[in-house]
DNA sequence: CGAATCATGTAATGGGTTACATGATTCA
DNA sequence: TGAATCATGTAACCCATTACATGATTCG
C-alpha cells in the first residue's frame, strides 16, 4: 500500500485531522496553536502531506465548489489505523539537541557574550508557556498535551537557570 | 562572495578543520567521538559539504596524487573569519525538542507503554556520557566542549527522571 | 585465503525551507 | 479607498538522508 514511511509531519497531520477535520490552513493554525511549540511544522508542508496522504488513502479531501475552492481534508479509517498503530509502537529513539548557542559553546564562543539573547528568549518562552498553561487548568483538554507543556516548561526553566548562571560569572 | 546563507553543518566543518586539517572521513570521526552526541551529521554530508566550502574559498583542497587520491582539507583565513564571526554573534533562536515520544504523547499515546524503552535508551546515554565526562577529567580539553557535555548529561538525567516517574506510576 | 568489517566515496531521492503570488478583509 | 495585513496556495531549490559501490584490512 504505501511506497513509503511516514515522517513525523505525516503522524501529526493524521493527528489533528482525527481530532477534527479542516484545511491545510486550518492546520496550520493548530500547530502554532499547540504542539507547534515543541514541533513546527511550515505550513507549505501541510499541503504538500495532506495531498500525498490523500493519495495514499489515508485523508479524504472534499474540495470546495464555490469561492476558494479550499480542499477539507478528513481522517479516513485506514488513516485513523496507521495512526492508532504508531501511537502504540514505543519508541528508543533519543533526540539530539541541537542548540545553535550550545554549538558555539562546543567551538569555543564566549557564554557571557551568548547569555543575554538566550536569557532573554528563553525567559519570554516561558512566561508564554505559563500563561498558556494557565489558561488551559480545568478545561478539557486532553492529558498528554498537557504533560508536553509541562515538560516543555520544565526544559525552559532549566535554559534560564543554566544561562543564568553564566552571566557575569565569575567563569 | 557568498551566495548562500552558511548551514550549521558548514560551521561544524569550518570548527572542526580549524582545529586540525583532515579529509571527510577524518571528520566523521571526529563528529562520531565528540559534538555528534548532540547534533549528529551523516558521513555523505561531510564531502558535499566541503567540497562547497572549498569552491566558496573557505577550505584549501589538497589532494592525494597516489593511492587513495584523498582529498585533505584545511581552514583558509577566509575561511577562519567566517567562523569568528559566526561564534561571536549571540543568537537568540531556540531550539524545539522535536522528541518522537513527546509527540506520540501529545497525540495521546500511553505514557506508562513509552516509558520502558525510553528509560532504557536515556540510562544507556547518561551512562556513555559519564564515562566520557571521566575519561577527559584532567584532559586539556577545550572548555566549551566540557560544557555542552555536561549540559547533555544534565539533560538526559532529567530525562531518566521524568519516564522513571511515568513507570507504573498512579497516573 | 576467504569473509567480514572498516575505510572511503558517489549518486539518487525526497522532504523541508524559502520564495513567490494572489484573493480577502480590516481599518485608518 | 487605499494600504496594510491576513488568508490561502503553488513553485523552486537545496540540504540531508538513504542507497549504492568499491578498495583496504583484519582475522579466523
Amino acid at each position: 500500500l504505501l511506497d513509503r514511511v511516514l515522517t513525523p509531519t505525516s503522524y501529526i497531520v493524521l493527528g489533528l485531522l482525527r481530532l477534527e477535520p479542516g484545511t491545510p490552513y486550518d492546520l496550520k493554525t493548530r500547530v502554532a496553536a499547540t504542539l507547534g511549540n515543541f514541533w513546527s511544522v511550515q505550513h507549505a508542508q501541510l499541503y504538500t502531506e495532506t495531498a500525498r496522504l490523500a493519495e495514499e488513502g489515508l485523508l479524504d479531501e472534499h474540495r470546495e465548489i464555490e469561492g476558494r475552492r479550499r480542499k477539507t481534508y478528513s481522517i479516513t479509517d485506514a488513516g485513523s489505523q496507521v495512526l492508532e498503530d504508531w501511537l502504540e509502537t514505543p519508541t528508543s529513539e533519543l533526540t539530539e539537541l541541537r542548540d545553535l548557542s550550545m554549538l558555539k559553546v562546543f567551538f569555543g564562543a564566549d557564554l557571557e557574550m551568548l547569555a543575554p539573547a538566550q536569557l532573554e528568549a528563553h525567559r519570554a518562552k516561558v512566561a508564554e508557556y505559563e500563561a498558556i498553561h494557565e489558561q488551559l487548568q480545568g478545561a478539557d483538554i486532553p492529558k498528554g498535551m498537557m504533560i508536553t507543556l509541562e515538560v516543555g516548561i520544565q526544559h525552559e526553566r532549566d535554559a534560564v537557570r543554566f544561562w543564568s548562571s553564566q552571566l557575569g560569572g565569575a567563569g
